[in-house]
DNA sequence: ACGCAAAATTGACATATATCAATGTTTGAC
DNA sequence: GTCAAACATTGATATATGTCAATTTTGCGT
């Protein structure tokens, strides 16, 4: 029962875990921000937003892993990235159609707050300073998916899997050993290929020594030839 | 010589090609843009602007159309989008970093006013209207470029195919028949494909009754079949 | 009208990739 | 601990797609 009321909200004033972007606002600005958000905890594997939905708040992850992905044709997924904490999550829905245009699922367990959109709107309208790091951010993640249009598109599938764990490294976790936290099914979303070639090609980076996956756990050894992978396409 | 004065700069106020987002500004701030704003005039084939330089200014084709591309892996191209009069370009380096991450060329003679970036900003931090609109736009072009993702990685050839034609029609042309502004290479870019295989597909098109293509022309016979074609992937 | 260069076309072939079906392995619920 | 469900693996095979090389057509400058 004391669980539960750990979940309670605590103040953003108080927060460590928020996203960069809401430490440029003033303290009137964050009470109003605090006085319309909702956090939730999630367990791993739940669907913390779902593509087509109204968007009604914008989010911020303050804790866990989360993948974000593009529900496609017949069904099949296309994992457009991974958040980690701290991380805001908007998307272009917020001013073309407040709708949500990917779902969000749980990796880890995670924290969320949710924002109230029409504060987030209020707030960005009357910060400069806060409106631009928005913009900043925002076309980040545009220049993110420009790149995966290109690299899904014009690189083979060993180029396309080595980018994918070359993404993990670089981005997200910073170190060559790490929990193996995408099934290789998810890995194949990543790098949109089947799930059997993704095994086939993992395989195969394994025989070559280039990585060692076992105990959810992978290891990349030789970080410079799958660097090399990539650029070959 | 007259022709080279009559490419003198118009001002805005009397422009009848402006991009609609422009209306949105009073006449104090169109002034302020007027006289920092340059005319040009393109050449089809010339190369308005080239990935990777400095953004000083943002653009606003008022007459023609235009390739934007990206210039990915080995000098091997993929087109975004057609632009026609009268449309706003800017893109995610406005706030990012400054540079613009997409070529564009003219493939008729074309029109394009060339804004200064630091103006363009200053506007839009006074006119939140403004504002808003320009960031509709953008997040317009973003899912633009999320459901290209999405059917360049999930469709075969001839769905990408008679996405590229479907393309032409309902958002650039807007009736079946219309001129070949796009060569086979240009359309296999558009669809990321090899040349060669553009060629067959719309052989078997052209076969089967779907399109005619002649004349530096192509009309559409059938586009609930394409619309199918689209749909099956 | 001529001739050159670029673009388009073709079919044969090589390669990349998906699919299928069968099997093995892990995980979590009870 | 057992079982079922999900996940992972494998090799065989089918399909999609790219590449190559040769040829034809087109566009354009003189």
């Amino acid at each position: 029962m004391s669980e539960y009321f750990d979940k309670s909200p605590r103040s953003c004033q108080e927060c460590q875990c928020m996203s960069p972007l809401f430490c440029l606002l003033n303290p009137e600005e964050l009470n109003y921000v605090d006085a319309n958000k909702i956090h939730v905890e999630f367990k791993a594997g739940e669907t913390i937003k779902k593509q087509g939905t109204f968007m009604s708040h914008v989010l911020s992850v303050n804790n866990g892993l989360a993948k974000v992905y593009i529900e496609g044709l017949d069904g099949r997924l296309a994992i457009l990235r991974i958040v980690k904490a701290t991380s805001f999550i908007g998307g272009p829905g917020i001013y073309f159609d407040q709708r949500h245009h990917y779902s969000i699922t749980a990796l880890t367990d995670a924290s969320v707050c949710f924002i109230n959109l029409q504060v987030f709107k209020d707030v960005l309208k009357g910060n400069h300073t806060f409106a631009e790091e928005f913009l900043k951010d925002f076309s980040r993640d545009v220049l993110a998916v420009y790149n995966r249009l290109i690299y899904l598109t014009q690189k083979q599938m060993p180029g396309r899997m080595a980018d994918a764990l070359l993404y993990l490294y670089d981005e997200i976790f910073k170190q060559v050993k790490f929990p193996m936290i995408l099934s290789r099914f998810e890995l194949a979303e990543l790098s949109a290929m089947s799930r059997e070639s993704a095994v086939k090609i993992l395989r195969d980076f394994h025989r070559e020594g280039l990585v060692k996956i076992s105990d959810h756990e992978i290891v990349i050894l030789d970080v410079d030839a799958l660097r090399k992978i990539s650029r070959v396409g």
